[in-house]
RNA sequence: GCGGGUAUGGCGGAAUUGGCAGACGCGCUAGAUUCAGGUUCUAGUGGGGGCAACUUCGUGGAGGUUCAAGUCCUCUUACCCGCACCA
């Protein structure tokens, strides 16, 4: 009995055995492992590519790991098929509360949790088939890893990057931990997303802020997507304005605020302070309302963050009563109020106010009755702020300025010559709020003592490993449980040997991940962080992919910690990553985001099971524009299967050479070789099966043409075209086999069909010879009656021909 | 409110950057294979009109520039993302 077409196919393309064959191959003979300097191979151009490592959940893989990991899995096995040195490791960011708070629920060891989730990620890796140097793989919570990390916060200790400060922090009831501002956007939690309180605590800093205009700057020499840039720079938040000291009347005091409007100086008719500003208590006695000021404050202090910044319709505010300001410029007398409209954290927490020019200094005069005085012309100040340019009017010395950057360049030169102020720069970012209340994380390697204060842990006592111990959960007051922990808390002072406490704090989530790029340079080495050498070679990471999700978080502390260990040193460049790029989402069928409670998440261990890897790979990577987020389509993945296993079957059409066909192989190797760099892998596989389909319509294929098309599909289903390389009796793997070049002069057809539009209207096609002149395609065009029917009788006024694509004439 | 983006068949998406709109895939229709379902194969598939060759309309909407607009300009609508009383 003859077995059906599809059974042929299914036979040959049997994916349970050949992948794991294939992958078991590629295992033994170790060939995805990057060379370092000195070692064979390192002599070929290296290429790093890197993408965002997992958080090793229980819940295994998700399809969003399969789309970002493929792209450059894709680009890393070209580049080795191009002479490339690659470098595409694989590790696990594994400290966390998800994690803890398993561990915590089912009574397991956070490290048992781990490993487990470790071992099932890594078993799904490579079930997909990943080229990833599996001897490079790295734990941000093994003391190997993580004494490095606690090295880094050591020497920025040391350089006066970490401070403690007690401070109203973002503080999360639920997971009862402080939170940064990164994660706590909209007030509520990163983690359980749940609503965030401010609460005062004693919080760990890093000094961000110092790399503010760094990080900034850098932005203007590396290779991001121009929406990553954008939020990076939304994110730091520069702006430049002029510090001004207006006079506190009757004292020596100077209140100070910020303005990004120097020049409109002469407009302000009030001043608003934060109510948590410093000032009112130092001058409580002078202030007759303090009663209600007390009332004010307290009810500010209810409202959470979130809350104050949502209800920005209702200004509220208090005028404090028998407090005025002076205005440094011409001397007047000006009203104080408080209000919450005015934060503390940005600036210096006080405000001049200019309600003409600024809607919400308008709203607040306007409901308290303020004076509005016009300093810029152009709107109608009665009904609305007028925040547009205009000529300054009722500004002493600055009127008649109608630019803006003059007026306000002058006004600072004004406050700098009078010695009432100063140009400055202010940035939206705040400094890094670096500690956790939890065990499973890098214990903080602070000692404190009484007499000495705070000692870091000596180098050579690292790592400072977090102790065995049974119960995780946090402390009713929030303190670490590690704080319960007495052979771990007390301790000798480092410095003078009395006894001494430890920081029983851990560091946030983000520790790990901020400087793991360079450690898969040199994984296992316990002298340094990295071999100097080696990161000299492989750094900058050439090309990162990831979500858009970190972009303003993990890509800013990182950029952070490389920028620093830059000024210490360590790393030989001041930006870690070249470029980056980001993957959109995958959604459901449905069209919503993948959500366990909508029952709508595609597992990829189900896709490999029934369809195999290779599909699953070349689906994802088919699926849509890379960038954009997509929806899952299961009758989209059979597709992929189809034309995996119509390309599975093509050693049985091997015949003689097909002029035409040869022709388009040289095209499709050159569309999938710039569409892979591009990362428009959605075309390059479309060009991929075009040319199959044109295989199927000539019925044959020559061998060379197969082993040319095996090589370009390999970055995308690695699994078959190692079975289909071995069945062409090729040597070797087709994964080190050499990339394919292409014939320029092949890639472009001797003739082309072009379009023929009358007035713009296409009214036929003709076949030319490729690259002819405008004559020679006007004698073929008029040798066509269906074209020149609606060109006879009528004046031609004019000829356009795009060579080898259109001509239009034009006739009246 | 500010900043960024998107809008193309029933669906995901193409379109060499101003030059034949709808590549490729899914879905759908018809036929072949099959006991049947599935699979596979063949043909077709943007809308309207026509037996047909053909014709007309068509890239969120309204204008404009141009021989020519999905692409450029002006206005407008909807949705998505980021930031948000940032002085």
């Amino acid at each position: 009995m003859i077995p059906a077409d599809q059974e042929i196919k299914a036979m040959k393309h049997n994916f349970k055995e050949i992948e794991p064959k294939w992958q078991s191959r590629w295992e033994e003979s170790h060939i995805f492992e990057a060379a370092d300097p000195g070692e064979k191979g390192s002599e070929k151009p290296k290429f790093y590519g890197l993408v965002e490592f997992p958080y090793p959940s229980g819940a295994g893989m998700h399809v969003g790991h399969i789309k970002a990991y493929s792209s450059l899995e894709v680009i890393s096995r070209k580049r080795r098929m191009q002479g490339y040195n690659v470098l595409f490791p694989m590790g696990f960011d594994a400290f966390g509360l998800p994690t803890e708070n398993y561990a915590i629920k089912t009574g397991t060891h956070p490290r048992t949790v781990t490993d487990n989730n470790i071992k099932k990620f890594t078993e799904q890796l490579k079930k997909v088939g990943y080229a990833l140097d599996w001897s490079r793989v790295i734990d941000t919570t093994e003391p190997g890893y993580y004494k490095w990390t606690q090295w880094i916060f050591l020497k920025m200790f040391e350089n006066g990057l970490v401070f403690r400060d007690t401070a109203l922090v973002n503080y999360c009831p639920s997971c009862k931990v402080v939170l940064s501002n990164e994660d706590s956007q909209g007030g509520k939690c990163d983690i359980c997303h749940n609503d965030i309180v401010q609460k005062s605590k004693d919080v760990w800093y890093l000094r961000i802020t110092e790399y503010a205009d760094k990080l900034l700057k850098g932005l203007e020499k590396v290779d991001y997507l121009p929406n990553i840039i954008q939020q990076q720079v939304n994110w730091i938040g520069k702006s430049e304005g002029a510090f001004v000291n207006f006079g506190l009347k009757d004292t020596d005091e100077k209140l100070r605020i910020y303005t990004t409007r120097p020049d409109t100086l002469f407009g302000v008719t009030f001043m608003v302070m934060a109510p948590e500003h410093p000032l009112i208590d130092k001058y409580a006695s002078r202030i007759a309302n303090m009663a209600d000021v007390a009332d004010y404050r307290a009810e500010c202090a209810k409202k959470t963050e979130f809350v104050r910044t949502q209800l920005n319709k209702d200004k509220t505010g208090l005028k404090l009563e028998g407090l005025s300001a002076v205005n440094p410029i011409n001397g007047k007398e000006i009203p104080i109020y408080i209000a919450d409209y005015v934060m503390m954290g940005y600036g210096t927490g006080a405000i001049m106010a200019v309600p003409a020019h600024d809607g919400r200094d308008w709203e607040f005069a306007k409901k308290f009755g303020i004076d509005i005085i016009e300093v810029i012309k152009g709107g109608d100040i009665e009904k609305e702020a007028y925040t547009g340019d205009g000529e300054m009017v009722n500004s002493g010395f600055l009127n008649g300025f109608t630019n803006k950057k003059d007026s306000i360049r002058r006004a600072i030169e004004e406050l700098e010559k009078t010695g009432s102020g100063e140009g400055g720069v202010q940035y939206k970012m705040k400094d890094w709020a670096f500690n956790r209340q939890r065990y499973w994380g890098e214990p903080i390697p602070i000692v404190h003592c009484e007499h000495c204060g705070m000692v870091p842990v000596p180098y050579d006592e690292l790592p400072l490993c977090l102790p065995d111990m049974k119960e995780f959960a946090p402390g009713q007051g929030g303190e670490s449980p590690l704080a319960h922990v007495e052979s771990f808390v007390n301790c000798k002072c480092p410095k003078c040997g009395r006894d001494a406490k430890r920081e029983t704090d851990t560091m946030p989530q983000w520790a790990g991940s901020s400087w793991y790029f360079l450690r898969y340079v040199d994984p296992h080495n316990d002298k340094c962080l990295a071999d100097p050498e080696k990161l000299k070679y492989w750094l900058p990471v050439d090309w990162y992919n990831g979500g858009m999700e970190h972009v303003t978080r993990h890509m800013i502390y990182s950029r952070f910690w490389h920028k620093f260990l830059y000024d210490i040193g360590v790393v030989p460049t001041d930006e870690p990553y070249a470029k980056r790029t980001a993957q959109g989402l995958i959604l459901g069928p449905d069209g919503e985001k993948m959500s366990k409670s909508k029952g709508n998440v595609v597992d990829p261990l189900d896709v490999i099971d029934e369809y195999g890897a290779d599909v699953l790979r070349t689906y994802v990577m088919f699926m849509g524009d890379y960038a954009s987020a997509a929806p899952w389509s299961q009758s989209s993945v059979k597709g992929c299967s189809r034309f995996i296993e119509r390309f599975a079957a093509l050693d049985d059409m091997i015949g003689e050479p097909d002029a035409k066909l040869i022709k388009s192989l040289h095209k499709t190797v050159k569309k999938v070789s710039g569409d892979i760099e591009g990362m428009k892998f959605n075309t390059a596989i479309a060009a991929m099966m075009t040319y199959l389909n044109e295989i199927y319509e000539v019925g044959r294929i020559d061998k060379e043409s197969l082993s040319v098309l095996t090589r370009i599909l390999s970055p995308f289903a690695p699994h078959i075209c190692e079975e289909m390389w071995e069945r062409l009796g090729e040597k070797g793997f087709c994964s080190t086999a050499a990339w394919p070049e292409y014939d320029e002069s092949l890639t472009v057809d001797d003739e082309k069909e072009i379009a023929v539009q009358v007035n713009g209207r296409l009214r036929g096609t003709v076949m030319i010879p490729a690259g002819s002149e405008e004559d020679t395609v006007w004698d073929i065009i008029n040798s066509v009656p269906e074209i020149t029917q609606f060109i006879d009788g009528k004046t031609v006024i004019k000829k356009i021909y795009v060579k080898d694509r259109l001509f239009n004439v034009v006739v009246k």
